[in-house]
DNA sequence: TAGATTGTTAATCGATTAACAATC
DNA sequence: TAGATTGTTAATCGATTAACAATC
């Protein structure tokens, strides 16, 4: 067996070079592209592009470069994109909305599969070509339609709740856009997207951006002075 | 000058500690926290707690722990989140709608100011108690109203174009929902969030997960032939 | 004083990068 | 063969962590 530990760091790069080669191929209509190009399109260095793809197996050819198709292909399977991993988004308010009805995941081959909430107003309704379900239902409807990933978009108070349910159902797989932290067992998966957070650390760095800005025109001024 | 150069992984974990400290500070009417009960609620451990901390300077009391309400000021300051960062968002699709409604940035001290489009459709549109703008009244708009943080959550097509706006229009720091990478010049602030690349890396945790399930399953038959 | 907890050091770990031999 | 480009090594860098002296 190989011993295929391929590190985080690495993993959370193979989609983006996923995407730059979906936009070679389709596009550009190029072949092969070197890891010097690749690393332009994926705003990276060449260094890590080898050094990542190198995580894959030996993919590429000396004095050439990597074959687009059979990277895609091999990058595709390793990402386990090759099958499809039903999702079920709780928590139908705007952001669950928004996400039910987003074309980027269809586009990028994620099908959303089920809606639940708890609200008496919610359930029934149709949002995105599905019925949103009563978040009792979940437990069931994992058995029936082999939901695997499921995704958090309620308010903060309810996130460690719906964390259980999913749990409890069985699923493995969590993606948490509630601005709260969820406690799970160990073998399962989750990751966290906190829209205020990101912009927390860019008003950090944007601050930064002023203050650098600020210091440059107060030299500015003692250097030139009134003139 | 204290010499300042505050981490990246630290300060990306400053706003989860910031959340942990207003929890504590709000529904517990706690006066001090230690490291450890920090860490517990921010899903860290101590060591890294006070290492971060420490980059701040030295407010914690040994024997006691650190004061929250003097920890939540030095934090909220680190961070900008003292002033305002006037934000515009562009692109007024599923997503920007979600967004621009989006209670969890206002609870969190966030105001979206302005909201623009290019189609005649979405331009003077009502959205979350905006009107809906032209995209070419950007720049006059910044001038005006100051902004200074810009948000994409425009198709992938349009990202480039509208980054190149918003430098054009002085703005420094950019969040990207848009499923592209943008280039700017280097004193601009991009950070990114991509909804299907979460769940592409969230894809590859649960087929390793299944993997590691089947493999013990295998395991089990192979000790417990045929019962 | 005894117990608790910080702030800092030093060891360790994982990720990045430059450099270059291998090889198309 | 000459030029191009990979795959891998080894150096470097930054982040994490355990341990403990300092000190409340």
């Amino acid at each position: 067996m190989r011993s295929r530990a391929i590190p985080e760091a690495t993993v959370a790069r193979l989609p983006i070079y996923l995407r730059a080669l979906l936009d070679l191929a389709e596009t550009q209509r190029a072949l092969t592209v070197s890891s010097e190009e690749l690393a332009r399109l994926a705003g990276v260095n060449a260094a890590k592009v080898r050094k990542d793809l190198s995580y894959l197996g030996s993919y590429g050819t000396r004095g050439v470069g990597y074959d687009i198709e059979y990277l895609l292909y091999q990058i595709t399977r390793e990402l386990g994109l090759t099958q499809d991993w039903p999702t079920a988004i709780v928590g139908i308010g705007n952001l669950g909305r928004a996400l039910a009805s987003y074309k980027g995941f269809s586009e990028r081959g994620f099908r959303i599969d089920a809606l639940f909430d708890n609200s008496s107003e919610a359930v029934g309704e149709e949002v995105g070509g599905l019925i949103v379900r009563h978040l009792d239902e979940l437990k069931d409807c994992v058995a029936e339609s082999g939901l695997c990933i499921g995704i958090i978009a309620t308010p903060p108070t309810s996130a460690q709740e719906v964390a259980e349910h999913f749990v409890d159902a069985g699923i493995k797989s969590i993606l948490n856009f509630a601005p709260a932290m969820v406690n799970v067992p160990p073998d399962v998966n989750v990751r966290k997207v906190d829209l205020s957070i990101e912009l927390q650390i860019l008003s950090f760095y944007q601050q930064r951006t002023q203050a650098i800005a600020a210091a440059r025109e107060a030299n500015r001024r003692l250097n030139l002075p009134s003139a």
